[in-house]
RNA sequence: GCGACCGUAGCUCAGUUGGUUAGAGCGCCGGUUUGUGGUACCGGAGGUCGGGGGUUCGAGACCCCUCGGUCGCCCCA
């Protein structure tokens, strides 16, 4: 009995996961790493923590993420450090730090623990799982295409393409950006008092966020809203025009949505969402765009980026339960005197390669019963007859044969 | 940070307008039965009813606080 100690409980919003949902999990990352390979993405590793400056100079200092949802604290030397909150800005940082400059233009993919403290809800956690995949020091938007396209074989490979959709934009360069960012907030400037309070807010912090906003109230404003397009300079409609022809040659299919824009500062050119109804509230199942203005924000030469990533968790739910794989052999001992055959088997069939467990304890009338019940290919059974240590295999043929092959090695 | 709903055995749940020692199924452990076999029966372990306070003669049921879960808002993957 335990008694009186109370167990400490799991922290909010983190998640133990098991069975089924951990094979769909394991699944995700799996084919990840499968397609990151077709496209020779090298994989990384990086720390899940970094000091505080690589994420509040990357993300911006006014975004939800650095104001309000950061892991920070101080280590035992009085630095500030900060759980990744994202994978760029660390791998960013990594790229200036590791002088991985020498390999431009680098493709990698990493995965992990990502931590964000937000109230947790269907599709979001405070710890939650990114798969992530970015092109640094290639300027060209042939890299987008690139990018894009992975992340589209991807989820066909996952089979949950269907429901999902690519939407994209340009916020142009960071001239246009800023042109554009300017003419939205004097025009909203003028509907302030009619703009819903969370838009009013926007309007001082993020105000391209307005474009998107949910409240009815702010959608009739939005609509003739100033567009990008009538600041894009040439080069970036030039660019933009390069990136969905380039999709468009490789077969995947988008969809224009010139009022997506993307959370954090870093974002130039492209923007892009692949977004799905099918997880309530949590639409985007994939999202990311191109990060230029980002190294020099690090200190780091001019180096133009993009990248993406998506939640493992979102990716896992569309997928659905995964069956875990059935046991190849499951062999049972009948009678303890017979146990070293057991084990002796057992360990002989897992080293040829078959998977199996040993079920040997419990009731030894019930062994039998409790393999059947929990199912596998073969069942081997060891018991006395006779005075003698007798075993029968259950199986079929071609199974039997190599249980018989195995345990004669 | 805001809102709504929820919290009874390991799991899924029941528990009548507040009323004796809180139940079922599944699972687990043991026994009997069957014996090339996923049978049936019997028995057992396991709950301070998320936690704390309050109302009441009496609280799993009602009230407050708190912790957690779920789903929205916000934000994002």
């Amino acid at each position: 009995m335990s008694g009186k100690i109370d167990t400490p409980q799991a922290i909010r919003g983190t998640q133990d996961i098991f069975g089924a949902e951990a094979e769909a999990f394991a699944h995700v990352v799996e084919t990840f790493e499968r397609v990151r390979k077709l496209y020779r993405f090298r994989r990384v590793e990086t720390p899940v923590f970094e000091k505080t400056a690589v994420f509040s100079r990357s993300l911006g200092e006014t975004t939800d993420v650095v104001s309000k949802e950061m892991y920070s604290f101080e280590d035992r030397g009085g630095e500030s450090l900060t759980l990744r909150p994202e994978f760029t800005a660390g791998l960013a940082r990594a790229y200036i730090t590791d002088g991985w400059k020498q390999y431009a233009p680098l493709k990698i993919a990493t995965h992990g623990p990502l931590f964000r403290y937000e109230r947790p809800q269907k599709g979001r956690y405070r710890q939650f799982h990114q798969i992530d995949a970015e092109v640094i020091g290639a300027a060209e938007p042939q890299a987008d295409v690139e990018l894009l396209v992975m992340a589209d074989q991807l989820l066909n490979e996952l089979g949950i393409a269907e429901g999902v959709t690519l939407q994209l934009n340009t916020l142009g360069d960071g001239d246009s950006r800023e042109a554009w960012r300017s003419a939205l907030v004097e025009y909203f400037r003028d509907h302030v008092i009619s703009l819903s309070e969370d838009s009013q807010d926007r309007l001082e912090r993020n105000p391209l966020r307005i474009l998107d906003s949910k409240d009815p109230r702010d959608r009739p404003f939005v609509a003739d809203a100033p567009k990008i397009d009538q600041f894009l300079s040439g080069e970036a409609q030039d660019f933009f025009g390069a990136v969905t022809s380039g999709l468009d040659a490789a077969g995947v299919r988008w969809n224009r949505m010139d009022s997506l824009v993307r959370g954090l500062d870093y974002y130039r050119h492209t923007a892009f969402e692949f977004v799905t109804d099918r997880l309530g509230a949590q639409g985007t199942v994939l999202g990311g765009g191109r990060y230029d203005g980002l190294m020099e924000a690090l200190g780091g030469p001019m180096t133009p980026a993009v990248g993406w990533a998506a939640g493992i968790e979102r990716l896992a739910m569309l997928v659905g339960e995964r069956e875990e794989p059935v046991t190849d052999v499951i062999v049972v001992v009948e009678d303890d005197a017979a146990m070293a055959e057991g084990v002796a088997a057992v360990s002989r069939l897992r080293r040829s390669g078959t998977s199996a467990e040993l079920f040997a304890s419990g009731s030894p009338r019930k062994r039998f019963d409790k393999a059947v019940k929990q199912g596998a290919k073969a069942i081997l059974a060891y018991s006395i007859r006779e005075g003698e240590v007798a075993s029968r295999i259950k199986a079929e043929d071609n199974l039997a044969d190599r249980i018989e092959a195995a345990l004669a090695d």
